[in-house]
DNA sequence: TCCTAGTTACGTACAGCGTACGGAGTGAGC
DNA sequence: GCTCACTCCGTACGCTGTACGTAACTAGGA
């Protein structure tokens, strides 16, 4: 008896990477999945993660709307492809200096900046299959190995990885919150901002919320007046430091 | 003159806290936020965030599509009332110990066990604005309250909220983000899991990534083996040692 | 060399989405 | 009691992801 087989058509669980661009059967495919990728790409950059859409992107490529099909599966195969393109603009190609605490803040900054870039990255991040793409393979082999001079078990550099990709994704997450949020809006950012600094002083105005009004008001209250360069090195150094302390490293230089 | 003021029709820039609940003229709502909140969170919790539709949350309460709008003007308003309605979860109420570790770390469990409950939570997390709705700000301001005994200045303890939140937020996402992302797949999370380990192992296979197949080895491999409870507190443990060293206070408790 | 089977390309179609608009019914303030 | 803001909601528009069917094409086996 011939086995049923699933159909072509028929979902098949699989992901992305094992699934082979070219199927040597038919016609030559008239696009890549990198030129899609970056089509993708440079929507989302333009007008926001909402904009891309598989009829935005098929037009951008220049193909018929369910042509995208034969490259991508699902939608959520474009958003994979989308993150691993991205992840080409990492430089994992300067030497490591040695130094495992400034190698992986030099690793977070590129991290952090890929994000300014590409602000719909964060969003991406909860998915968890969205940081092993290829590409993004390269970057954890790289932080694995910047940490190779500091003396922890693998767990805990696990832990470190994961500390510190939390901290860079809650403070890009934070800087852009408000610029990614307006994107949407039907009212101007500044208008956002005026409305729930209303909203905002009105509850604290009530006295129901004390300690929440003297530390926003020492902290220097205006949103737009932080500085989140400052605060995004502090809190790695943070990071990294309770990290070296349990190395036995003591703390980690000034920089 | 008359001065040409905005119509009701058009979308003029607001909170949704800020907007009564009950205009004095017309005739009664049928309805409420809170019911309709309460709704939208049943919702939610039974099939996924994408689910709930104005649509949806409509019938549930048993009233017509478009009637919602009079209760909400735009859906993303929806997700803010969701989010204060779970924000009633918190026990704000039990005394703090004045261990002001042991408390932060109690409250980072609330809400840590407030995401399980809701794992739709995170997802909304990553917009600004809903950490600032009306109960959520009951929590900060407990976190503060906890804070007092730490001897930091008011924009230190903000990142010290700030890395607590971000610490949890991620944890709960990797751990619950194979079940989330399994709700949207044409197939089964242990099929998605097989495939994925498989590409995994794949990747690890061709020795372009040493350190990582070593480490992700000597961490105990398969995703499913880690101990997320006891991460979770390494990791919490490691946040608030940084600021006790910070405030000169040295280490935190074992606990 | 030809045949055939698997692929590529893509038009059409469907169910679902957020929400703009307009009309009917309601009840509080003048 | 008149008026007018407000509640309710049916209809409709433009958008989404994608299932399905068909036509064109080409590589592998006979």
């Amino acid at each position: 008896m011939t086995l049923m087989a699933a159909s072509g058509r028929t979902p098949r669980p699989g992901v992305i990477w094992t699934r082979p661009e070219r199927a040597g059967r038919g016609p030559r495919p008239a696009h890549s999945r990198a030129e899609i990728a970056a089509a993708a790409v440079r929507i989302a950059d333009a007008d926001g993660l909402d904009a891309v859409s598989m009829r935005r992107v098929a037009a951008e490529v220049g193909a018929g709307t369910m042509s995208l099909y034969n490259y991508v599966p699902r939608k959520e195969d474009l958003h994979e492809l989308m993150v691993d393109e991205v992840s080409t603009e990492y430089d994992l190609e300067t030497p490591l200096t040695g130094d495992w605490a400034a190698d992986v803040l030099g690793l977070a900054e590129q991290a952090r900046d890929l994000m300014r870039r590409h602000p719909w990255l964060p969003r991406m991040a909860d998915s968890t299959a969205y940081g092993f793409t290829p590409n993004a393979l390269r970057y954890l082999e790289r932080f694995l190995t910047a940490l190779d001079p500091l003396d922890l078990p693998p767990g805990t550099k696990l832990e470190l990885l994961a500390a510190v990709t939390n901290t860079v994704a809650g403070y890009v997450t934070n800087e852009l919150a408000m610029a990614e949020r307006a994107r949407t809006l039907p009212w101007s950012e500044a208008e956002e901002q005026a409305v729930r600094g209303a909203y905002l002083g009105e509850q604290l105005g009530t006295g129901k919320f004390p300690r929440l009004a003297q530390t926003l008001a020492g902290a220097g209250a205006g949103v737009e007046s932080v500085d989140y360069e400052a605060a995004f090195r502090r809190s790695l150094k943070r990071v990294l430091d309770s990290f070296a302390l349990e190395a036995g490293g003591g703390q980690t230089s000034a920089t």
